[in-house]
DNA sequence: AATGAATGAGTTTTCATTCAT
DNA sequence: GATGAATGAAAACTCATTCAT
């Protein structure tokens, strides 16, 4: 009965996370008031409020589950691989996918990121705290492995980590870019060029 | 006379369009309210609403001023150069310098290119359209010479364009990068790095 | 049966209308949503729209019960003794003792009557209505018993009546009053005073 | 002309606080809605956000306005009398003469007084500070000076002007004692009263 | 009898914009 | 050119009340 409950009101919480996603997706977070998110989900605003505390709560479990949703996707795909290159070519590959196959997850996710801010009103992305990034470390670590096993050559790991995360979140921002390369031929041609990035000197 | 009040209007423009690039990077696109750029400028709102038609020209001609800026202070720096390596390394290192110097313009930059839209309530970065963008020509045109004089090897130039802007954009959006990472060490590692990533295989 | 049911409900008015004067101490009138009400009485909002018609009655009879309250104490009290003057004392010091024995009470008696009105919108405090304060009738009857009886003078019995009744609301009413003096203390000299304010002039 | 400007808000700003002792007279405080000030002074609410910060700047500046009249009306009259039989005469006249005539005023003043409250959410009514009440501390002076110069008898002060001041606003908050007896006569009858309360024992 | 879920009406406040001066 | 004054529209949020279960 008290589960039935929590069900129902778990359904709930989810459905208006989900009219969230394509409210951002649609008009963009300035525009994505309560009303214009209610309209989306068929209830009214009133009950949006009844199931979250605030806006910034439901803003903030739509981030949560924006990311979650990602990062599994794309963890899941690198772990299913063996050796520093099959695993940097599946990061890679992974992410630009996931980007490609779900292009409104994708832009809420930028809306947020770049709109939301903390209780001390800090922009998420000038945040420099030490809460760690499951997908920036998993890819710290594909490159330290290929370093250790002589498979990859001496480069700083933050920044190379870094410079294949930025080529990937450029297909995300850039409308033109995703507009003439296809997703599967811009994630073939960044794997080939990183693993040139990557590769020992032949002396 | 007519010039002489169109050069005080002009002043004017541009003090306004400096107190919104102040107002933007200190308290970010969404509370940047006319109110808030006003107060900056040490003007009434109104005399915002006389100069400029409404808020989204004023975003507009600010927007327009920062990637202005920005695109002559890079271009500047690559026409100093000759020969593909050189231009490509000043291309980065321009890039990354700029962002550097002028945090306020980078974040203010930011905060309208994600959050400001098209008169038809298309997002900036979701754009796809003809308009050049003069920077992603120039770097296009370096690798481009870089092939033909056969320095660098084979690749999808635009994919490799995308990519160095991603690895520089990433500098500008990720707080924690830039808070370990100096600039001067990431352009010089993002130097090495697409040197290898350009150059041709030695078969 | 019946009864029963009966017995429980009306137990549950009781808790709630408890409930009631403890929210209306603690956070006043503006701030008792029912939301505050049922939170205090352990129960959910629906269940007081359940036992009462609206908040209004619930208003209604939690006002009724603390004057009814007040009544019984008050007048058991002047019951108890005999005389105009004894009964004089007796009602100032019940009445001062009251307030000062259940301020919870007396807190929420003031919230209500200041802030409630009926379904007229009168104001209770405005209210110039036939019915009859039991407090107001003793005590004008105590004074004109004692103006029968030779023992006190002459003077407009509804005015003295007031007087005394406004010098005892004072206490309750004042915080800076109620913080400097104790109750006994002030009880003791509004008698005195009275006592030469009722008295007969000494030719 | 800036002058000019201030007199223009002021004025404003004066209207705005006179429509909410109107609707505070007439609907009470608790729907006394900057809506229904608004329509009372003819203006936008948005009107009244421009000229007060808040609703609390709005309900606080009219409480000042109609405790500094009252204030002002009572002290001019009390100070136009000499000798302590007479400013006690003069206090409780004006007192009464002073709500008699105002009703609005009256009625405003006590639902602020009662609805209103402090930043740290103490109702007013409930406050124990050390601010000075002008009237309070002129009534204790009047008395004082009167048994200074043997007019009056024994008794404390501060209970005397508390049950002097209760008297009096027993008028104020009774619709019933004010429908039946004129101020005029309630005033006449206090002044005897009070007159033999604060006199000196005849042995 | 009791409650979680839901809503419409209403709250204060902010904002871009207009206009008389 | 410049501004104080003013407003309509919209924002987030609260609340008393209803209803299916």
């Amino acid at each position: 009965m008290d589960e039935k409950q929590t069900f129902i009101a778990e359904a709930r919480r989810l459905q208006i996370v989900d009219a969230t996603i394509k409210t951002l997706d649609e008009i963009g977070y300035i525009h994505a008031s309560m009303a214009q998110i209610a309209k989306r989900a068929g209830i009214s605003t009133a009950l949006i409020s009844y199931h979250f505390r605030d806006k910034n709560e439901l803003m903030d479990d739509t981030l949560k589950k924006l990311v979650s949703d990602m990062n599994t996707y794309v963890l899941e795909r690198t772990s299913a691989t063996i050796g520093p290159h099959d695993k940097l070519r599946a990061y890679i590959e992974a992410s630009i996918a996931y980007q490609a196959g779900r292009p409104s997850s994708n832009y809420a996710l930028i809306e947020i990121v770049f709109h939301a801010r903390t209780v001390d009103d800090v922009p998420y992305y000038k945040l420099d705290d030490d809460e760690e990034d499951p997908l920036e470390s998993e890819l710290q670590q594909i490159l330290r492995m290929g370093q250790e096993q002589k498979e990859f050559g001496e480069f700083d790991v933050q920044v190379m980590a870094s410079a294949i995360q930025g080529a990937i979140d450029e297909y995300a921002f850039n409308g033109k870019l995703k507009g003439s390369v296809d997703p599967h031929s811009y994630s073939k041609e960044l794997v080939n060029m990183f693993n040139r990035a990557v590769r020992r000197d032949i002396s």
